[in-house]
DNA sequence: TCAAAAGTGTTCCTTCTACACCCATGT
DNA sequence: ACATGGGTGTAGAAGGAACACTTTTGA
């Protein structure tokens, strides 16, 4: 089982970044969420440090290359969490009281667990990608890394419960600006498809006729081809974004 | 004249607090800018560094406290800015080279100088405020404070200037939410002075009529006696926001 | 009685909402 | 043919913009 080991010179001390990784499959709205290798069930969203060099937009978006796979992701700074009481402290000693094969007394990891159990302040990006083109990929501190239903996240760590929230009323804030609920989906997509990505956001319904033309209205949609499902009533036109 | 110095163990390194405080008076709105004491016109935005045990907000709000004399501020967090080029050094470098009174080269004052010029990320808040109610104060290392028009700032140290038209912005997206305007006014103010208000944020013009209308349906102003100012017209109603 | 500014009412037009209607699809 | 879901058109309601009209004030 791996130790936890930071470089601190490299990163700036006790401050963070964390991404709500939104995705959007069948019907509801998905977060990215890791289960990290210690035993103990411990969830968290995909975070990390920020180095010296670099700037905190490129630690996010080095954040979601490598738990996504995916460059070029839509990424939006949302909210700074900076309580004071914002640390690690209770949770890496539980993690300690249940993993003792990674707890040392050697100076070094002394020196990593006082660095890691500082209070910190971190910074919460959102992210929107279509699900279909990520490829999760755990970190070397993480057991699993998964979607879940928005409405039905596991218990996390610190305030990362309170983190998902404020990213979703951001993107609510903020869905009809940047067309933000197309980056959800495909390429190729349904109005149904849309509509649905709107109800779920916003946790409501709309009239499909009313809803259709407010989307087509935009001007930004371009018609396909149809959509054959086998199914049997009228097969609906694919849209797609116009550059 | 005065030293820099910071004791370092403090605050969090690396990471500093920076407000937009923004006031109204007679058609245009103020942004509240400091002149350093230091030779070389250096203007700066109210900001500071946060306590190890201090929340974010916090120390937003102490700051605000310092330099208004205003408890209960009305304050938002809007952005935060972290660029890794973002540093102070080129501005201390200039300070230090026109004032070598408060140059040295004992180790704490080069403990300090490193401490300062590293790579900041800073956190932004804005602030509204009634311009009547404030006495803005100097801190220590101030020349004097100031309000300037927020369309004719003075050239500002850092990205100073970006941080204002982001909080301006941001601003703007949320004027409506919670009744923002308001928090500009004195407790009495007239539908005038709430239109000029709006039309000096939004940088545009109303049709008065209309105006009124919408802010009354609002349905949270009081209507109070007239405000009689000897000029030869109606005079307007004095209005009051209802608890 | 007049000019200036505040307050009210009315008309017109655009946008939103609800829903009727028609169209396509596979069984 | 018909059940199912997609696409279009339209009438009525609601909301916003423009502007005419009235009221108040001091000279």
């Amino acid at each position: 089982m791996n130790k936890i080991t930071i470089k601190q010179s490299d990163y700036i001390p006790q401050l963070s970044v964390d991404c709500v990784i939104f995705g959007y499959d069948e019907g509801s709205l998905k977060v990215l969420v890791a289960k990290m290798i210690f035993k103990g069930n411990f969830y968290a969203l995909p975070g990390g440090f920020v180095m010296q060099e670099e700037d905190i937009d490129t630690a996010a978006a080095r954040i979601l290359r490598e738990r996504t796979g995916i460059d070029q992701i839509y990424l939006q700074q949302f909210y700074t969490f900076g309580n004071a009481d914002r640390n690690n402290r209770s949770f890496l000693t539980k993690i300690a009281k249940l993993n003792p094969s990674i707890t040392s007394t050697s100076p070094k990891d002394k020196k990593t667990f006082d660095w890691l159990t500082k209070r910190f302040v971190t910074v919460g990006y959102y992210a929107l990608i279509d699900i279909s083109k990520a490829m999760p990929q755990k970190s070397e501190m993480d057991q699993s890394i998964t979607w879940y239903d928005a409405n039905a996240l596991p218990a996390m760590i610190m305030d990362h419960q309170h983190i998902v929230h404020k990213a979703l009323s951001a993107l609510r804030n903020s869905l009809d600006e940047n067309l933000l609920a197309f980056k959800l989906l495909p390429e190729k997509f349904t109005m149904k498809d849309v509509q649905q990505v709107y109800e779920t956001i916003y946790d409501t319904s709309f009239v499909r006729t009313n809803f259709q033309k407010k989307i087509l209205e935009l001007n930004v949609l371009e018609r396909l081809d149809k959509k054959f499902t086998g199914a049997a009533n009228k097969a609906p036109y694919y849209y797609r974004l116009i550059s």
